[in-house]
DNA sequence: TTAAAAATATGATATTTATCAGCTTTTAAA
DNA sequence: TTTAAAAGCTGATAAATATCATATTTTTAA
């Protein structure tokens, strides 16, 4: 099994705040594992047992709401932390954790964590600054649900799907995502999502085929995104 | 000028886990302010310089969207901190706060928090908590302005406003909201909001007289959130 | 390989919500 | 106190979005 002092993927997370010590410790505590496609990293109401490490791989995070409908609320990616939430409020998870390719995490017992958190005042900051950061984004996440049109947040999702997860060659976005993927992120009808797509398509802003979407006009992305 | 450590206020928050010396040193240092109703405690973008403890009144809390429609993000009150996460994060806010009644506030300077952050581990640990418990919120509220329907989400608002800012004579709700207040709080145009008041009022659920609003039928107000 | 299931696509229609206009009531300022 | 401004209200209409129905394509599993 790998160890934690050798890894590289903590440089892209909170963890590159402890010491050789602490590491070596983590190490000998941690589980690797490969979660496939589709799978389930954790449920909604689940007790997590402590976080998870992605070292590989991308999962969708989501929430069912009263109505039935399910909301993505993010999408976590190799080098991000899952799960610490849930850890330091000690309550259930109230989100859920799918898979959307082949996942390498590492899952790091709760108490080993929360042992860090009280000793390591550096890592205990830099885990604040984390949701300090995640509290932004959600602010400007409500702002955009609550003010604007389905149209425009296709046009902000595709351009943030693009930053993340584009490549240089054509433009593509590197993630497959369902229709229905997309519309729990902007939060419509599947229906609505692949009607705006095709409306995109037709005016030659982006070019897709099957789950393969890549950005023609990002300037008309962006225009469209700021609602004009 | 009254004294943190006999102050009752910081019982409601992560001040309490403050030691005795933490709060005569910070006694020191903070300043009091009466905020008047319809003032600014900092704008978006402005660098704060430490954060509020908010002795007595209300303030809204809210962010421009790009359609230039403003959005209340969260209701602030007695015994809150206010302008943490901008001081971990050490960013401008990307919020703006303002007094909705005369407000009486603490001010504490960044560094005199800073310091306590990293040297007392009990304080930042309850920091977190806090934060873990305001990013669920959050998700909720993603959740609900995604999935739900402008006359579901009165309805939430109506119950949670309630039970935050309820009296037990006549289940009056004791915060004076103007219309558009409520319409930016539930992310719809205040005729809106101010429409299906009026069906709720026409319906019994609710009565209202210019700003004080009451709550006749909780069980019905109930059911319309769940989209019934 | 083939059949069934799931995902994608599109049209028709209903529902929800925003916008605009005009009116009344309340509030605040001269 | 009077008067201008702001807030609240309502109707008419337009625009956005959901829903339902159905067809086609793609994927999956036997």
């Amino acid at each position: 099994m790998s160890k934690c002092e050798q890894c590289i993927i903590r440089q892209f997370n909170s963890l590159k705040h402890l010491s050789r010590e602490e590491l070596v410790r983590m190490s000998n505590c941690k589980t690797s594992k490969t979660i496939k496609k589709g799978e389930t990293l954790f449920k909604e109401g689940e007790r997590l047992k402590g976080i998870f490490c992605i070292k590989d791989g991308i999962c969708k995070v989501s929430k069912m709401s009263e109505n039935g409908r399910n909301q993505i609320i993010s999408l976590v990616t190799k080098g991000d932390l899952l799960g610490e939430r849930s850890l330091i409020s000690d309550e259930a998870s109230n989100l859920k954790a799918v898979a959307l390719n082949e996942m390498q995490v590492c899952f790091i017992p709760k108490e080993e964590i929360l042992k860090d958190l009280s000793k390591n005042p550096t890592f205990s900051m830099s885990v604040l600054k984390e949701m300090a950061k995640t509290l932004k984004q959600a602010d400007n996440i409500i702002v955009d649900m609550a003010q604007k049109t389905v149209k425009q947040r296709l046009a902000e999702t595709l351009l943030n799907l693009h930053s993340r997860f584009g490549t240089s060659i054509e433009d593509t976005i590197n993630i497959h995502l369902s229709r229905e993927d997309i519309a729990n992120i902007i939060g419509t009808a599947t229906e609505s999502a692949i009607r705006l797509l095709s409306d995109l398509k037709k005016k030659k802003i982006i070019e897709f085929k099957g789950k393969d979407i890549s950005i023609l006009n990002h300037n008309e992305l962006d225009k469209i995104a700021q609602g004009f």
